[in-house]
RNA sequence: GGAGGGCUGGCCGAAUGGCUAAGGCACCGGUCUUGAAAACCGGCGGGCGCAAGCCCUUACAGGUUCGAAUCCUGUGCCCUCCGCCA
């Protein structure tokens, strides 16, 4: 959520920063919600005047009955009145946050000053490790490796819970299973996360507090008698895990790392990407969130976002580091960098993980706190998360990179522990 | 799904319509000490404010009242038992 302060001391800063989403609606919010938060500050100090003379008014009214008197009508009178002008001032302060907290909640985070200007064309790749293997008529795309290996089946995903619903079968499954325990096991073991299992359903306050809710809540799957809604991805649940509490500063920084199945509606992208593993409605993902303190959040960024490569090494698929520009972060993002795996089947760089700095954004909305030391005042922590990566995408990519002529698709050495084998073979192969 | 009990600060726990929501534990700072412990002093929910100070806070949201932790209504969560169940 927007730092309303921030928004008083520095409004033109604020809008010059947001206006570089290219959203001109958020602009239009700003002003209503500056205009709404004067006059909010105004029947708020009114009232607390009120409030102030009521509380003297009964201390005295208690001692006063205490000894022995009773309070005469006309002061009763005039008790009752001042209790009235309290309850209206009241209603008009609750109108007034009404109004302001539905529009506060959609506004989006405030872009950092290094992210370039413009839309998705102007996002820039940083970096690139390996050698993307060039695309050849020869290679395969993985849905046509793992149709013709047996593990993937989309025909009956689709059959069972519409297109978008993969089905692995057999070593496919296998593969899933051993990624999820590869990735979790690399990220405890080598970069110190604390592994949870949330829950895959959150109440509209947890979708809230990290933003999915109320712009996007079309883009989520809800269970319709208990309002609950499925996981779009463990961010929700595992960010939330911390809603309403004061951190220790000593604490800090540190993270989760979280497996969880994710749905996604994927209103709005309908048609796009729509073969093979590349958009589907739901998958799997092993996801990487920090807490820290806001003065080491840029840093932390850094090396969160060098937790998820670490996977892709690994795995040995050639990744490419894109910041994207002001235009293209996500509504509560004030800072992302993607992680795209080369899939040479396809010929595409895919998206399998986007590591974003929240700011104090989700902290604002989920009012998740820290306090430095004993005494201090309670301060916004900074939240990140990265995926660690999103697993249909990362199938592709090894699919597509490991085929071979003959029909087999060798696997990287660091999943063979956890596969038990070193590679998928065609059935009715050795 | 049904019945009952409960919810006060990091934890325990008092206050049943009236002055500033007791007290203890834990924790933090200080005094003392070679050091530590003990003892003693101070601090120890949140917001606004440069400050003085003001406001809010007894699970949450409403209501009654001159005045609500306390009375009323609704909601959430926890516990116990019954039923069902992997």
């Amino acid at each position: 959520m927007i730092d309303l302060k921030r928004l008083r001391a520095a409004p033109d800063e604020v809008r010059a920063a947001l206006a570089r989403r290219g959203e001109p609606a958020v602009l239009t919010l700003l002003q209503e919600l500056e205009r709404l938060d004067e006059r909010r500050r105004s029947i708020a100090g009114a009232l607390d005047a009120l409030k102030a003379e009521r509380n003297a008014a009964a201390r005295e009214d208690a001692r006063h009955v205490k000894a022995g008197g009773t309070l005469p009508p006309e002061v009763l009178v005039e008790r009752r009145a001042l209790g009235e002008q309290i309850s209206e001032r009241e209603a008009a302060l609750r109108d007034v946050e009404a109004e302001m907290a539905g529009k506060a909640l959609y506004v989006p985070n405030v872009p950092l000053p290094e992210l370039p200007d413009g839309d998705a064309s102007n996002n820039r790749t940083v970096r690139v490790w390996g050698d993307p293997r060039p695309p050849a008529a020869t290679l395969r795309p993985h849905w046509e490796i793992g149709e013709r290996l047996g593990i993937l089946d989309l025909a009956r995903g689709a059959k069972i819970a519409g297109s978008g619903f993969p089905v692995f079968f057999g070593a496919g499954a296998r593969l899933v299973r051993a990624l999820v325990a590869f990735m979790i096991d690399l990220h405890v073991r080598e970069h110190g996360y604390r592994e949870v299992e949330p829950p895959f359903v959150v109440t509209r306050a947890s979708m809230q507090g990290t933003g999915q809710v109320p712009k996007f809540e079309d883009d989520a799957y809800r269970t319709v008698p208990d309002d609950l809604f499925l996981v779009p991805t463990a961010e929700v649940p595992v960010t939330n895990l911390h809603r309403d509490e004061i951190l220790d500063g000593a604490s800090l920084p540190f993270g989760y790392v979280a497996y969880t199945p994710c749905f996604r509606r994927e209103a709005g992208a309908a048609g796009r990407d729509t073969r093979g593993l590349l958009r589907v409605h739901q998958f799997d993902k092993v996801e990487l969130v920090r807490f820290t303190r806001p003065d080491e959040s840029p840093a932390e960024h850094e090396r969160l976002t060098d937790h998820a490569a670490a996977v892709l090494r690994a795995l040995e698929l050639p990744y490419r580091v894109v910041l994207l520009a002001a235009g293209d972060v996500g509504f509560a993002s004030a800072k992302t960098y993607d992680l795209e795996a080369w899939a040479p089947g396809v010929g595409q760089w895919l998206e399998v993980s986007s590591s974003s700095t929240f700011t104090d954004f989700q902290a604002r909305r989920a009012s998740i706190r820290y306090r430095a030391r004993a005494g201090d005042k309670p301060a916004l922590v900074h939240t990140l998360n990265a995926s660690g990566v999103a697993l249909p995408r990362t199938i592709a990519a090894l699919l597509e990179t490991g085929q071979q002529s003959d029909g087999s698709v060798v696997l990287p050495a660091a999943l063979v522990p956890y596969f038990g084998a070193d590679r998928l073979n065609p059935p009715g192969g050795p």
